[in-house]
DNA sequence: AAGCCGCTCAACCGCTCTCAT
DNA sequence: GATGAGAGCGGTTGAGCGGCT
């Protein structure tokens, strides 16, 4: 290995990204979908290396980012997943999909772990009545969970072979009758965890409204030189009515008063060509599902999770977790 | 007011994995 | 099976910010 990085080459740019290179990258995910970074710099003409057109895709400006405070529930899961897994940032984050892997790792480091040992610190008594969040505090042994564990791997396997039997949808990935959030998007996963965070989830609107935030600061006079004509159009509504989730709080200042009283979920909407995030778009949530997208999903079943669920060595299979409730099962940890 | 310190998080780096040839 | 290229992942860094002295 030790293959040299992609970034080596002369003129390429590093650094936090400006709003016209976010739109640039915007427009070519628009136009030919995310996937084949490779071509992203030379076609958009970024000077960015395609990793990090990439990761900027995948961790900031991807649709369907939930940014702002981590609820107890996605806390709570963050900590179970990790005492489960490990540093699987991305396997973890396939559980809470509209984080990502960079921000679960993120508040890991920066909140939880001190958290976890605040906890630790303190008396056994204390730690597995109150919060009973820390893996070491289990309260079964390992030869318990692991059995339990079995029982669940084995479970979901015979509901997902059910469930593809019957030539449907895995259950995972269809929500149930959970009323969406006001774009209509489910979050794929922890139906129970989740319920209570629905109101904040903050749509893939927002976004573009963090991006159109730095935009409206920094280049209020640029013209907007995009690629994509609709995203020209969208973005020169300036449309920042719906900057009011945290990220909004984060910085109130004037340019989240700039709007010209469009909603800019109708801007987006167009900037993306797809209405919201419907329950009925499997393919999206396929994707979400998996991580990333690839440029062409088809109709198929994600394979990822279903080769993870059905592999004799996978930890815990996805049904089980998905309807984890921390509050249902106390006597867990 | 200025300097220091700690925290947060976007972004980078280096490595591994996957897939096509 | 070997090789090379692209994609993905996890660890780390550093700029920016806020709080404290």
């Amino acid at each position: 290995m030790g293959r040299p990085p992609c970034c080596d080459k002369m003129g390429v740019k590093k650094g936090p990204w400006t709003p016209e290179e976010d739109i640039m990258l915007v427009s070519y995910v628009q136009e030919h979908g995310p996937g084949n970074w490779r071509a992203v710099p030379t076609s958009t003409g970024l000077r960015r290396c395609s990793k990090s057109c990439r990761l900027r895709w995948t961790n900031y400006l991807r649709p369907g980012i939930r940014r702002g405070d981590f609820t107890d529930d996605e806390e709570k899961m963050i900590i179970q997943l990790q005492a489960l897994l490990g540093n699987k940032w991305a396997a973890i984050a396939s559980y809470l999909p509209e984080r990502t892997d960079n921000d679960i790792k993120n508040y890991w480091n920066t909140h939880l772990k001190k958290k976890l040992r605040k906890l630790q610190a303190g008396s056994d008594h204390f730690r597995c009545k109150d919060e009973g969040l820390s893996s070491s505090s289990h309260s079964i042994s390992r030869g318990q969970w692991e059995r339990r564990l079995q029982t669940d791997i084995h479970m979901a396997k015979q509901a997902l072979t059910d469930a593809l039997s019957l030539d449907e949808k895995p259950s995972f990935l269809v929500p149930e009758s959970k009323p969406s959030d006001s774009n209509g998007y489910y979050p794929c996963t922890s139906k129970t965890t989740q319920a209570a965070s629905y109101p904040t989830y903050a749509s893939s609107t927002e976004n573009i409204a963090r991006l159109l935030k730095g935009w409206t600061k920094n280049a209020p006079t640029k013209p907007v030189q995009a690629n994509s004509s609709s995203t020209q159009h969208s973005f020169n509504n300036n449309a920042m009515t719906d900057c009011t989730s945290s990220e909004g709080t984060n910085t109130p200042t004037a340019e989240s008063n700039i709007n010209s009283g469009i909603d800019l979920s109708e801007a987006f909407e167009s900037l993306f060509g797809f209405e919201s995030f419907d329950s009925s778009n499997s393919d999206f949530e396929a994707s979400l599902v998996q991580g990333e997208n690839k440029p062409n999903l088809g109709s198929q079943v994600p394979i990822t999770m279903l080769d993870w669920l059905l592999d004799e060595g996978a930890v815990l299979g996805k049904e089980d977790l998905t309807n984890f409730s921390f509050d249902e099962n106390p006597d867990l940890f």
